[in-house]
DNA sequence: GATAGGGACTTTACCGGTTAAGACAACGCT
DNA sequence: AGCGTTGTCTTAACCGGTAAAGTCCCTATC
């Protein structure tokens, strides 16, 4: 991969037609002290005129701020676009980078080992200034990494799984846990969850959650299906859930994304099941992709973009050298809309 | 924002340990002539002892090769999250990237302008070895910006509407032809189109595509509603469309995108309207989301995947060289589904 | 035996910035 | 007058690589 030769303008070219030094030039674009106005003027304006601005890979190079944060994202590439969760996460995270003019490198993964690599070289080659890790497992090698590298990371996910890294999460267990609640509460005595990929933490989190809350109401049932989080599972899950006869058939469903419950919604349709009337769904993560369905979804919701920012936000004071910290935002509350009802 | 500052392992590392100059490690890891085998035996044993990979950064300033290629979206940040088409997209985009251990810069902006002067930054700043532009607009600014930069790009729309830029495209004029007729085979006579946002250039295609096929099969009704490709602008317009009275009301209705379409089928569903019997919904981009629905919904399907792949493929290309080009990719075609049905 | 031609490395000059240390003039103070 | 400050700007080393030019030695050639 060549590039093109063109003829690039520098910071030389700006000190020349300034009658300055480079160093002089570089006081003025990083606005520290040791110029008179005057000259940091001219130097403005030969800049201007030149159409030049700092070459980051120099600036870089240099050993000063490195303006681009990574993100690698391990799941089947497929997979991913169907999930509104990451989009949205990723523009709440793009929000706040815009703001200090940083860049976010993006890169699918295949395994968490080719990550580490991936993380390793990024940070070594002085590509990225931080790096926001998604999808902790149990053990992850991240924490390791991170710790080893010294590099600054905002690691998403419950402080359980991120050892000792700056963590941002939203409290999964209390969710579930009020999820079963409001469904308990409409008399549902069979709650069934369709969940994501076991080998996710977050996972494992609802899952101990969901149960210890049906244990706590002593529900006639509550199982549990694990997916791999695609449509195409929700709706395999569903359709085995829902082909119980009657009295075991669960009449109220929580899903674990909210493409898993629209598949859900239309598995019921076709199965000649009325929602909420023969059984209630309830989605998590709330994109708008619930509003748009007939009945709309109830929802455990949270504000994705916001949790993005948050994300974004704290990886910049990361980087600026706060401490390890652990940041919860809000736990995910229940949106009821036209998916859930009592029981018949 | 500052780096923290960490022991790194340099290429003088490296050569130290080995023995050799720095030179000798360079050549050894571009895989140049002029070492013994044995020396660069030992030089890549150094590295891996030392668990050394090349600065890119500083490879980068070095003049070489660039690994790394932009992406600019200029869309509101909270209506992206919404859109599986860009998602699916980059997904395909980066599949081939990653062979080529290249990674992908992604920022979203708020206006044409605001991109151009991104990609002016990025490429001025070698940050970029090149750029893929979408969403291209009549007369838009950044034909003239890539051509005065030099900078290697692939643009991503109809060659009517990208200038002398290499364009890979979908003919979407013949895919809307193509949806038309189908519809009017069916029997219907009153078809509309809820569209994409007017300031987009294959929004346009596809007005005048659809007016000119309604026009030739001397369709009785053929209205047109442009949105921002959300849902909730989809629904509006269906229920809009929907309110007239049977004899003026569309039988069908094409999309621009998959998430309108599924939004028109709640439409459709709160309205006591049947879907297919009333009326006829087709859907374009067709995710996976389309055959989550109740009716699955038939859809103009293309492979959003494959159709990223080929953008960064051809991007490589033009990166090494290539001449500018015009790649079709596939048109989309027809999978009717079970949201399409004659009238009744 | 002098010369040419390679192969195998090393030297050295960048790339385009940052930054610590140095130079120099003007100023205030004893 | 002599001297330490300040303020303003320049110098030069450095970041971690790449690549052209140079060095050195070994072998083939006339």
């Amino acid at each position: 991969m060549t590039a093109t030769p063109t003829p690039r303008v520098t910071i030389k070219d700006v000190a020349a037609r300034a009658g300055v030094s480079k160093g002089a030039v570089s006081l003025a674009f990083n606005h520290k002290p040791g110029l008179s106005e005057a000259t940091r003027d001219r130097i403005f304006r030969a800049a201007r005129e030149l159409g030049w601005a700092p070459n980051l890979t120099a600036r870089t190079l240099a050993g000063s701020r490195v303006d681009v944060v990574g993100l690698a994202i391990c799941r089947p590439a497929r997979l991913l676009g169907l999930e509104p969760f990451y989009m949205e996460f990723i523009s709440g995270v793009e929000s706040v980078l815009t703001e200090h003019s940083c860049s976010l490198l993006l890169r699918l993964v295949r395994t968490v080992e080719e990550e580490v690599g991936l993380q390793e070289a990024w940070w070594r080659g002085r590509q990225i200034g931080g790096s926001i890790l998604v999808d902790f497992r149990a053990d992850d090698p991240r924490v390791a990494m991170a710790e080893r590298l010294g590099m600054p990371v905002v690691a998403v996910g419950h402080p359980s799984l991120t050892g000792g890294l700056t963590s941002v999460w939203t409290d999964d267990a209390t969710a579930v846990t009020e999820a079963v609640r409001y469904l308990a509460a409409l008399g549902h005595r069979r709650v069934a969850r369709v969940g994501g990929a076991a080998g996710f933490g977050h996972t494992a989190i609802r899952t101990a959650a969901f149960d210890e809350a049906a244990r706590g109401l002593e529900l006639a049932g509550a199982l549990q299906v694990a997916t791999d989080f695609s449509g195409e599972a929700g709706a395999r899950a569903t359709r085995s859930l829902l082909t119980a006869a009657p009295p075991d058939r669960p009449t109220a469903i929580v899903y674990d994304n909210d493409i898993m419950a629209v598949a859900g919604l239309s598995v019921a349709a076709e199965m000649g099941l009325r929602v909420p009337e023969d059984v209630s769904l309830l989605a998590w993560d709330d994109s708008q992709l619930c509003r748009l369905t007939h009945p709309t979804l109830s929802a455990m919701s949270h504000d994705v973009h916001g949790f993005g920012a948050e994300v974004a936000r704290t990886l910049f004071g990361v980087i600026m050298g706060d401490g390890a910290g652990s940041h919860p935002v809000p736990t995910p509350v229940l949106t009821p809309r036209g998916s859930t009802a009592p029981p018949r």
